[in-house]
DNA sequence: TCCTATGTTGTCAT
DNA sequence: AATGACAACATAGG
């Protein structure tokens, strides 16, 4: 479930469970989930050590000892999870990793969507994804400039990852709900100061997503999405919940707060 | 059966 | 170039 805070959950899982281990097999169950031939991530993993991960966005990737990275991507429905015995490999497992403690590594994804690959390095990788800075470190200043100047509307700007890394259609929808911004706003309609709430709205809600584990129905109430899919979903007539689309996706806002 | 879904990428028109 | 509409990808679950 991988916006950029399920990615930093699956980053520490995958350390906890995964870095520092030799990969002893790849079993390549369904090939449409690797952008390389499963001869080939094979050949370039086997017998490599997993030494380091790191996250761009939505995108994990995982250093082999010997040189070059492997890249996951998630997808809508991607997820990790390690296992003692192979028969209890998990449902929709489409890349089973076999690591030399003896544990099983799957990469689920029921949906096809996520994405298994090689590449050189960090750089090369971004370049590639056309991917902008992590929106999780990304600086005012930098932030203020992808923005400047910009006539897209607000939802869809956020979402694309080139203008920032990490941000998914729930994200946005909370972003511009707390900062109290119209998600078909322009960019360049904004003032600077409703810049600067988004900006900081960002910063909290992934910040404490991850604190949290995006364990969605732990949320503090003031986040819109625990009326969207969670705990007080029953509370949806306490707000002003309309649905609209915008840029294609499915858009929660409380009409009363966020205006045109 | 129909609809929606936490994502990305390509095509097409403006 | 930038923008936005739309379809495609593929499948589960309500």
């Amino acid at each position: 479930m991988p916006e950029l805070p399920e990615v930093a959950t699956y980053k520490k899982y995958f350390d906890l469970a995964a870095t520092g281990r030799r990969v002893t097999e790849v079993e390549v169950v369904e090939p449409r989930v690797v952008t390389v031939s499963p001869e080939e991530l094979q050949q370039q993993v086997v017998g490599q050590r997993w030494e380091e991960t790191q996250q761009i966005g939505k995108h994990l990737l995982v250093k082999l000892s010997e040189g070059g990275w492997m890249t996951v991507h998630f997808g809508m429905t991607g997820s990790l999870r390690s296992f003692k015995d192979r028969e209890d490999a998990p449902r929709f497992t489409k890349v089973l990793f076999a690591l030399d403690d003896g544990f099983f590594l799957s990469f689920r994804c029921p949906r096809i969507l996520g994405r298994i690959g090689l590449t050189d390095s960090l750089a090369d990788y971004q370049r590639a994804k056309k991917l902008g800075p992590d929106a999780l470190t990304v600086s005012w200043e930098d932030f203020q400039d992808r923005l400047d100047g910009r006539s897209a509307l607000i939802k869809p700007l956020l979402m694309n990852q080139s203008t920032v890394a990490g941000l998914g259609n729930w994200i946005v929808d909370d972003i511009l709900y707390q900062a109290g911004i119209h998600p078909e706003k322009r960019a360049n309609e904004l003032t600077e100061t409703e810049v600067r709430a988004i900006f900081d709205k960002m910063k909290y809600i992934l910040e404490t997503a991850i604190e949290l584990e995006s364990r969605y129905e732990d949320f503090p109430d003031d986040f819109l999405v625990t009326y969207r899919w969670s705990k007080n979903q029953h509370r949806q007539d306490e707000i002003n919940l309309e649905i609209l689309k915008v840029g294609g996706r499915s858009t929660y806002i409380d009409a009363e707060r966020q205006r045109l």
